[in-house]
DNA sequence: CTAATAGTGTCTATAAGACACTATATA
DNA sequence: TATATAGTGTCTTATAGACACTATTAG
């Protein structure tokens, strides 16, 4: 565009008094079994322990407190992309389920200057998230349930960044089909309803009305094998179960029917 | 935080690339009667025309082309903030119905370099965008139905924002009780489909339903007058019809029920 | 009385929720 | 055969959707 050109000209980006950083924070989170209950699953959130001195051997920034997974976002990719970046280093894996859900960029959240920061949330498998605990320092990672999160110690405006996350979290989990990126690709209906118990576990869902609404969910699929039969598994019980799995199918919920 | 401030000494804020710019946009909806048919009512989003020179006389980046309306954030304010105070500096107007719902920073996406833009939605009473377009010149604020929006010429990448900014318009329409900005503080039932229905023209709500599904409606009651009769208003037809008002009350919403 | 908008009643099909029951495997 | 998990059947009550109908005003 050549007017665009001409008008940079006579462009000062000096006007206005710029950020001092932008970067993007990740709240990693899992579905792992619960300790107390075999037979339920239980939400679990990821956060590191900052540490006392950084690389130069300097005292860090809120060191020794708990916070989410982040860092500054690069000039050449947006702030998804780096939340991208980073998750795929701290744990290896690619293919994540990552979504952008806010920003916080209210003045003096950072001691270090105007930083705004992008929120994610992320959800990861339990056994990629293991074997990243396993292969680090175990004091500086560690899976916390909802209620122990929120007795630690939070570096900056983590605490309300976590809050909203789990918001988010629970809001997406119920609108729409995100109860996928905790399962399986092919995954049976006792597996379903673990995952939507976990994120909603002040709710009851009775559980053999359950199969009775599986006609009206149009988001799933029963998978066929070769001859065109249902597919089952045995891994969870000895009586084998129907393996179904999600549909792309844009769903529309409303208040007003 | 004596420890922080230690740290502090230790950090270098020049250590990343920063963005040149971080600015606040706004989609401006309204809802206005439709000029087809006198019974509808219809939503239009406000954008502005970006003038060929700027201030000092020099040629305008994007100039000639509609835009969102919006600016630079300032360090002392969050983006939020900046959208709300650059509102009222347009509209003239306080109280206004304003969301956050994206961030656009996809490096390239400004020509004056790496500038990070925050996308609001915000819903404002017809009233004061006609007097806006009044005062102002009426050839550089003007409102546009969804159909038309995109037959323009739009600045940097405001298609996709306004695209997105639709999208989540719809949505929250459909899953929260944001018809009520749209809204007098007390409507009648007829008011509430029509505003519904200027969202989602494309859907039908059979009109005499919508009553027996009142009652459902937890969101909404009878407004009620000094004898705590139900107040009444006359002001859209011969027979009077009921006022009812919103309640602040949680909605849950849920493809599993 | 007519016209215009507000609001009800009624019927049928489908869905929700409670809960008793059956099915298929392993050990 | 016991037992653990998967899945059905049945009954009652609530809701959706179609559509015919009634109500209240101004002029």
């Amino acid at each position: 565009m050549k007017k665009n050109e001409e008008a940079l000209k006579y462009y000062d980006l000096n006007k206005y008094r710029t950020p001092d950083g932008y970067t993007s924070d990740i709240a990693v989170f899992t579905i792992v079994d619960d300790e107390e209950d075999q037979n339920k699953k239980v939400l679990k959130l990821m956060l590191i322990k900052r540490s006392e001195i950084d690389a130069e051997g300097n005292p860090n920034i809120e060191g020794g407190k708990w916070a989410l997974p982040g860092g500054f976002v690069r000039n050449d990719e947006t702030a998804f992309e780096a939340a991208k970046r980073e998750l795929a280093e701290e744990t290896g894996v690619d293919h994540i389920h990552l979504k952008h859900f806010g920003v916080y960029d209210k003045p003096g959240r950072d001691p270090r200057g105007w930083i705004i920061a992008n929120a994610h949330y992320a959800i990861v498998n339990e056994y990629y998230l293991e074997h990243r605990q396993a292969a680090d320092d175990a004091d500086d990672v560690q899976l916390f349930t909802l209620d122990e999160v929120f007795n630690l110690d939070l570096a900056f405006d983590h605490r309300k960044i976590i809050e909203d996350s789990i918001k988010w979290i629970k809001k997406d989990m119920a609108e729409t089909t995100l109860a996928r990126t905790f399962l399986p690709r092919e995954f049976t209906i006792p597996e379903l309803q673990k995952v939507i118990l976990a994120v909603f576990y002040h709710k009851q869902i009775e559980s053999n009305n359950f199969y009775k609404k599986l006609h009206k969910f149009d988001f799933i699929e029963e998978v066929k094998g070769e001859n065109n039969e249902v597919k089952e598994t045995r891994r969870n019980s000895k009586r084998p179960a129907k393996m179904y799995r999600f549909v792309d199918k844009e769903r529309f919920v409303s208040i007003y029917l």
